[in-house]
This record gives C-alpha cells, structure tokens and sequence, in this order.
RNA sequence: GCGGGCGUGAUGGAAUGGUAGACAUACCGGACUUAAAAUCCGGAGGCCUUAGCGCCGUGCGGGUUCAAGUCCCGCCGCCCGCACCA
C-alpha cells in the first residue's frame, strides 16, 4: 500500500492547466440549450474573502453540475470597478484610481483563479474599461432620445469642505463623515432616469418571478410601494394667494368624518407664497426645513405646526378646517398636504393634543362624535363602519371594502378622484466624482444641452489629474472640459457629472454575452444567451441593484439592446447567507474591546487565550466576518494550507446556503480530512491485488448505496441544499468504506463518487477519475444516471404503531399487498399483547412506510 | 407601526403528514503506538429506588388526524426588511 497523502498544492494547479489547455469552460454558441450561471461580480476591493468563496463556489456547483447535465453553460466574471474607494485610495496615498484598481484586479484575480471556479475568463471585464463605459454611454444616449432620461434640480447633502454630493450614509451626525464638516442641503441640477414610469410594469412583472425568494419579491413590491386612494379637493373659505383649492391625497377617505384639520408641507406652493409674504412663517418654515433626511434624524424630530389662520370647507359637511403648516408633512409625497383625523392615526393625534385641535370620531357610534381618549382608535380592530360608510349603505365589511365602497361614493358626491400613488422615485444617477462613466453630453450656449456624438465614444476619463485639492478633478480639468459643441462646433463645456455605479452593476450580465461587441451587446447572442438562469448574491442587493437591473433590461429592449424576450434579466434569484466567525477580544486600556484575530487566539477546552502572551481572550458572538472586528479567515490561507478543494467542501457543508454559514477552525479541519479519506480510499481501491474472491452480494449493496448517492447528491444540487448533497456524500463514503466488497466494484463506486464529488471538489474529483479509469477529464464527463431499480431494496423495515405510538418493527418484502402486511401486523407480538384477545378498530397500511393499528 | 421569516441534542443542521435527531462538529471509550498525532472500531436526546416490549421529548397552550417537528387557532421569544408614505 503506498498510503500516500493527497496533495493538493502539486495536484491543483496540475488540473487547473488541464481544464485550461482543453478550453473546458470556453462559452461559444452552439446547437445545446444553453444555461447561463452569474454570481453577482465582485468589487476589486484588493482581495478575496470568504463570502466571495461561498458565492462564487455556489455558482460553480451549479455551473459544473449543468454543464455535466448537458446544457452549453456561460459562467463569466467581471468586476465593478468604479466607485469611491478608488478615490479615497487616490487621496490617502496618492496613486491614480485607476492604477489602484487595475493592481488590485490583477491581485484578485490571482487569489481567485486558484479556487478552480469553472469560468470563462476569456469574457473578463471590468466596468471602468472604457470599452466598457463606451457603450454604457452610447445607451445612456439612445435612453436619452427615447426619453428614459432628464435633468431636474434636486437637494443632495453638500460637504462644502471636501466640495461634494455625499451620501445618506456619509452624513454622520449632520457633518461629512471624511471632511467633518457641517453638511448643507444644496440644489444642484442633476440627471435622472425616468424608472418611475415603470412603477406598474415592474410590480406586476415581479409575480411572474416565480424561482426568486419569496422575501425578495415581496421587498420590491414595498419598494414601488403602490396605493390606491382619493385626491380630495378642499375649497378655502377664502382664496389667499391666488389660491383657492387644496389637494389632499387620502388612502382612507372612509376616514374623512373624523377630519379636525389640515396640514401642508412647508414646501407646498401655498406654504411658499405665505413664506414669501410674512416673516413668521418663513422663519417657521427655515425651521421645519431642518434636520437631515435620515431615519434616524425624522424619528427624533419633534412635531412642529404653524396655523395660518387660513381655513377650508368640510367637503362633505357643513363645517371649516383651519390650515397649518407640518414639518411632517412631505412635499415628495401625495399632494404634499394631508388632512388630519386625530382619532385614527397616532401621528395625528400627537399633533392634535400638542396644538388643542379637535378629536373627531369618524366611525359610526351613535351619540358619540366627540374625544376618543389617548389613544388613537385602529379602525380595522374596532369599527368597521365610518360614518362615510353609513352613508354610503354599508353595514358591516372589511377594511378594504369599506376603502373601496367609500372611494367609489367620493368620486361620485364630493369632489374627488381616485388616484394610485407609487412610492418609487425617478432615480438620480449624477455623482460630482471623477471615478466613474462620464455622462456624455455637453452644455453649449447656443444649443443647450447636447449628446456627444457616437462616434466620439467613449468619452474617456482624462488620466492627468489630481485629487490635492478638493472637489471633481473633472470639472477644474480645462483639456478635457472645454470642447466643442457637437451640434454647432462652438466652444462649450463637458458635463462634469459621472454616473452612480449602480448604472454600470445594472447590465453587466448582458454584456457578458457579447464582451468584446463594438455595440453594447449583439442582438444574436443576447438572443442565445438571456435571460440569466441562475442568479446569486447577498440579500443587501435585494432592492436597488436588482430593481436597476429590471429597469435596465426594459430601457434596452426600448433601445433595441435586448430582445423583448430578455425584459426580465434573471429567471432565478438565490440569496446566500453570510460566513461568519466567532469573536475574540482582550480587553483595552480605555475599557473598549482590542480585537484579536482566529490566528492570535488559541482556543482551549474552557475559554481561550492569545497565543503570545497566553493572555485571557474573551469569546464573543459570532458574527459576519469583518475586518474592524477582525473575525477574518483569509481564503488564500485556508488554500494554501488546505488547498481550494477543502474551502469549496467547506462552505457548502453544514448550514443551508441561504443561512449564515460559521468558520470553525475544526470544520476546516474536518473538510480536508474528509477529503484526504476519499483520496486514501481511493488509493485502497486501486493497490488492491486481484484475485480475492469477491462477494456478489456486498458489490450489489455497494451498487444500491452508489444509486442511492447519485439520487441524494442530485436532489440537494436541484434544491439549492449543497449541504444535503455534501451529507450524502459523506454517508456514500462511510459505505464505501466498510464495503467489502471486491476492488472492481469499489473501483466503479469511487469513479461515480469523484462524478459526484465534481462540482464540489473538481480537483479531487479529477484526481479520483484518472485513478479509478475514467476517460478524459470529470469536468466534461456526463452526470451519472440512476437506476430506479437500484433504489429499492427487495426488503423493508416497517415500524409496526399502535395507537400512532411505535411498538416494534418487521421486516418484510418490498412486494408484500396492504392485506398481507395487516395480516402479519397483526400476528406480531406486540400487537398481539395490546388487542388482548380482542379486535382491532381499525388498521391502517401504507406499504413501504408504516403500519399503524388502531385498539 | 407595517411586512416577512425562524424556534429540533452541547453545536451546525436532517426529516413527500408516516421509525424525530440523517450527516458533521465537539465530547466519551477502545484498538494501534514508548508516547502523541494520524488512522480504525464503538458510544451518546432526557428521565427512572421498577433498566423495561418503560415513560417523556421538536419554544408554550389548544385543535384537526389512525398518525403532527410538519396542517389550523392563540400566545411567547429571536432575527430581517420598510417606515413622519397620509
């Protein structure tokens, strides 16, 4: 026996070349129904970390596994290249953006290719290639002609230090999280796509996404946020600044009994002609105005009102509301005015009982129509009936009813329209960045704002620039800037603006079908290869990149990028789980925590302790790996250690992919000591000398459990649940293991194994092949049939209850009819003693499951 | 507040309404070894002055069923998403 150990690192990269100079997973269009694997793209951060490895594993179990089932699979890799750490990279240390992204491309391509993903590099991309850019910019400008795309002003958060728009996110406590300065709301004109007119198309659509999570799709639909309800007209009493009707929007106007004021946003045209006009509302309205646009912030912020005296007629009733102005009130929502009924919405109320308005009771209670107490009512829990419902004859429904009937009789007595509101905004792509696809227009003074011409794409980012002073560099770049009209060839300016990185993650998957194409994509093998089959990413992409995506793959079929058959990008979506690991800290001089890594901490029966020092550690929670925790295990370690095929078993061992997956040192451990057994068994196999007497009936038991590993191992794969098919996988090899069978059969179960095994452990797998005789390589080998027959055994076990509870069991033949099996249930023992002479009531038989008698 | 999900051994987790705890980790015992590692074999949900053909057991309380971790109703707990959205 050569009992040699299983070496990955000589074993790995011998395969890689195999794969490599047979070109195996090389897409190219051909007569097989195609299948199409995507991981969402990494962002080149500079190296690979355990989730990358999960996901991107995930997709190559499905990638191998459907290439093996046949099916011409496209599985590419690409990479977001734009966005702000560049930059912020480009400040601290001084290199160009792009010089630092290309470095840590290139440095997480080399950490990537040793993990022996099934990947066609040949399709490689990264989105800050201008090849690329070039042809998002020729499509933002086709979106332009099909009016997908306009300017409007909009407030963004200013650092007017760092002289940029920053994010919700970057706004900590009211300053630049880089800078600290105090952030100011600005208006800046800015570019928009029109998503909002798709509001309904993408809410209806999401139903017919039937192989996406459930949470998923239900998180979008609030997203778009549909309602149905009544814009209300409310006549003034007396017209004020040529105003003489207020629109409130209403999604229960059933409420409007119970109405006891009005409340306008501060930006209401109303509120704005008042400002303009007297100076206690405008000082009032600078006040409402503040306060960021954080959740954080508007869940402190107090309720502020100020009435102006103005008022308005009851619709329905003989009665005036008065008018005031409400920072809650927003002007992006609805009408920007609402009425308030403080006996049916908390808010209201709150409002109501600080400025001593009236609480009206708008439901049916005879003899009460007046204060409702502290508490504001829920009309679905207590009464069903408003007195608008009354009026218009409904006794008793539900809440949903009741808003439809009412809508109907508004529409008909007051004045009133039904109107569907959506919560999606047009989406503002403009970014004041210098690392990222320049919108590629140019303001002149003559013609106004023009597209560049095609044939001057892409308009490329200028590499001479400088990040020492603060603001876009694009915008004090004079070269670059000042150009041409493209219309009038008089001097005019570049826009300055580039485009949200979202943009450029939102037709990624379509580019892959034609990289290298002159045109964003090729009508043919867009055709071939859309829609993506399988789908996968973390949940925080659930809303915005993948509702972008969905707008994306309209705006292209609009602009003749895509077929109508590709409106929809992905058929199916899966959401992965995170990896996490436990925590290690010591504890600080100042109290805080000092973090340690899994590497400085050695772990011990009670507790633990820091390897150098032997100084306590404190076990903390186990939580998503992260570096300010410092929770990490470095893929590249586990595989230089281990090798790539421990760290793919791992992560697909053990917890469900959509589950959070902990590293365990012993886990890894336990992976590679698996694999080195399969290898060891393998080698048992082969240095076996002929001319044992082999026994039948092991070879046949061994050819059951092999059949039996091929339905389970599948089953998981289909199911999304790898680590069914890595528990199989483990069971088939303890059966192997304990087989006595002779070496022919147990050279056939290993060479099925290392089938199995492939999607998995593509490296060890092959290695199984080569050694148990199988041809060519595993990668392109078809995945193994069952045989039906192999998975029934001709004898079965059959727990024998009575009364439900489990008495005992036979064993019985496969064959044996439903009267046989009572017959023989009722001579066992057990049953025997429990009827005690007598009868049973009822017996009933599920052949090949149980039988159960009834006493 | 609204919406969604999940509660099973020490741990991660299995279980078309049909033998609860597959598989793995940690743990315990044994073999091999001078010893350890590695490897191999075995044990293991809980309870019991009755060790059995025993009783109990999938967050809690009810229900449906011959049969419930699984279905229904009501609680409790945890997690996630959204939210001055009218």
């Amino acid at each position: 026996m050569s009992n040699e150990r299983y070496n990955a690192k000589v074993v790995e990269p011998k395969w890689q070349e195999a794969w490599n100079a047979a070109e195996v997973f090389r897409a190219e269009r051909d007569e097989r129904e195609k299948y199409y694997v995507l991981e969402m793209f990494p962002y080149p951060s500079g190296r690979i970390h355990m989730g990358h490895v999960r996901n991107y594993t995930m997709g190559d179990v499905v990638a191998r596994y459907k290439s093996a089932r046949g099916f011409n699979v496209l599985h590419p890799m690409g990479w977001d290249a734009f966005g702000m750490p560049a930059e912020n990279a480009a400040m601290e240390k001084g290199v160009h953006p792009g010089d630092w992204t290309y470095k840590n491309i290139d440095d997480m391509r080399a950490q990537l290719k040793p993990m022996g993903l099934s990947i066609d590099w040949s399709r490689e991309f990264a989105t800050c290639d201008p090849e690329y850019y070039g042809q998002q910019q020729a499509m933002f400008i086709d979106m332009m002609e099909q009016g997908l795309v306009y300017r409007k002003n909009a407030v963004v958060n200013w650092d007017p230090v760092d002289m940029t728009v920053l994010a919700n996110e970057q706004v900590i406590d009211g300053k630049g999280w880089r800078s600290g300065a105090v952030v100011e709301r600005k208006e800046l004109t800015q570019w928009f796509f029109k998503i909002s007119e798709y509001s309904e198309e993408l809410l209806a659509a999401i139903d017919g996404l039937k192989d996406w999570p459930e949470k998923v799709r239900i998180m979008q639909a609030n997203w778009i946020g549909k309602s149905r309800g009544v814009e209300i007209d409310f006549d003034m009493t007396e017209a004020a600044y040529g105003v003489e009707v207020v629109t409130c929007y209403s999604t229960r106007p059933d409420t409007l009994h119970g109405a006891s004021f009005l409340a306008i946003s501060p930006d209401h045209p109303l509120a704005k002609a008042l400002e303009a006009d007297r100076e206690d509302v405008a000082a009032f309205n600078i006040e409402a105005r503040k306060g960021g646009t954080t959740e954080e912030a508007m869940e402190k912020a107090e309720k502020l009102g100020f009435d102006t005296g103005l008022t308005v007629h009851h619709p329905a009733e003989d009665r005036a509301l008065p008018v005031w102005i409400g920072n809650f009130v927003l002007m992006e929502y609805g009408t920007g005015a609402v009425f308030g009924c403080p006996a049916h919405d908390q808010r209201d109320l709150d409002f109501a009982r600080k400025y001593d308005l009236m609480v009206r009771n708008a439901f049916f209670v005879p003899g009460d129509d007046t204060d409702v107490g502290r508490e504001a009512l829920v009309p679905e829990k207590t009464l069903k009936v408003s007195y608008v419902n009354h009026f218009a004859g409904v006794t008793d429904a539900s809440a949903e009813d009741a808003i439809n009937t009412t809508i109907d009789w508004f529409v008909a007595k007051c004045k009133g329209r039904e109107t569907i509101k959506y919560r999606l905004r047009d989406w503002g792509v403009s970014r004041q960045r210098y690392w990222g696809c320049p919108i590629p227009v140019v303001h002149c003074d003559s013609c106004g704002v023009v597209p560049e011409k095609k044939e001057n794409l892409p308009v490329a980012l200028p590499k001479d620039v400088s990040f020492e002073t603060p603001g876009n560099p694009l915008d004090r770049h004079p070269t670059w800037r000042d150009v041409p009209c493209p219309k009038c060839g008089k001097p005019a300016k570049r826009e300055t603006d580039t485009m949200d990185t979202f943009v450029d993650s939102s037709w990624y998957f379509a580019r892959f079908t034609a990289p290298r194409a002159e045109t964003p994509t090729v009508m043919a093998d867009a055709e071939y290869w859309m829609n993506v089959d399988q789908y996968i990413g973390g949940i925080e992409h659930a809303i915005l990149h993948l509702l972008y995506s969905r707008f994306f793959a309209r705006a292209m079929h609009m602009t003749g990028h895509l077929p109508p058959t590709a409106t929809e990008p992905f058929n199916a979506l899966f959401t992965q789980g995170m990896v996490t690991h436990e925590t290690y800290s010591t504890p600080g001089k100042d109290g805080r925590p000092v973090w340690r890594t899994p590497d400085e901490v050695r772990l011990m029966e009670a507790g633990a302790e820091l390897i150098a020092t032997g100084e306590a550690v404190d076990v903390g929670p186990v939580i998503k790996m992260s570096k300010s925790k410092k929770n990490v295990v470095d893929p590249e370690d586990i595989i230089d250690q281990y090798g790539a095929d421990t760290a793919r078993w791992f992560v697909m061992s053990d917890s469900p992919p959509e589950r959070d997956v902990e590293w365990t040192a012993s886990g890894a451990e336990a992976a590679w000591k698996h694999l080195q057994r399969v290898w060891r068994l393998t080698d048992e196999a082969v240095q076996t000398v002929i001319g044992q007497e082999p026994s039948a009936d092991e070879a046949l038991a061994l050819q059951k459990a092999t059949h039996r590993a091929i339905q389970d191992v599948t089953d998981g794969i289909e199911g999304f649940a790898f680590n069914k098919s890595v528990a199989a996988l483990y069971q088939f090899t303890n059966t192997v293991a304990k087989s006595k069978a002779g070496r022919a059969a147990k050279l056939s179960a290993l060479k099925t194994m290392a089938q199995l095994m492939q999607p998995m452990t593509p490296h060890l797998a092959e290695e199984v092949w080569a050694a148990t005789g199988g041809e060519g390589l595993v990668a392109q080998a078809p995945w193994p049939k069952v045989d039906p027959a192999l998975l029934e055994d001709d004898t079965v076990t059959l727990p024998i209850q009575i009364n439900g509870k489990r008495r005992d069991e036979i064993s019985v033949s496969k064959d044996l009819d439903k009267a046989a099996l009572e017959a023989l249930a009722l001579e066992n023992a057990a049953v025997q003693k429990a009827l005690n002479g007598g009868s049973p009531k009822k017996v009933i038989v599920v052949p090949g499951r149980i039988i159960n008698v009834v006493v």
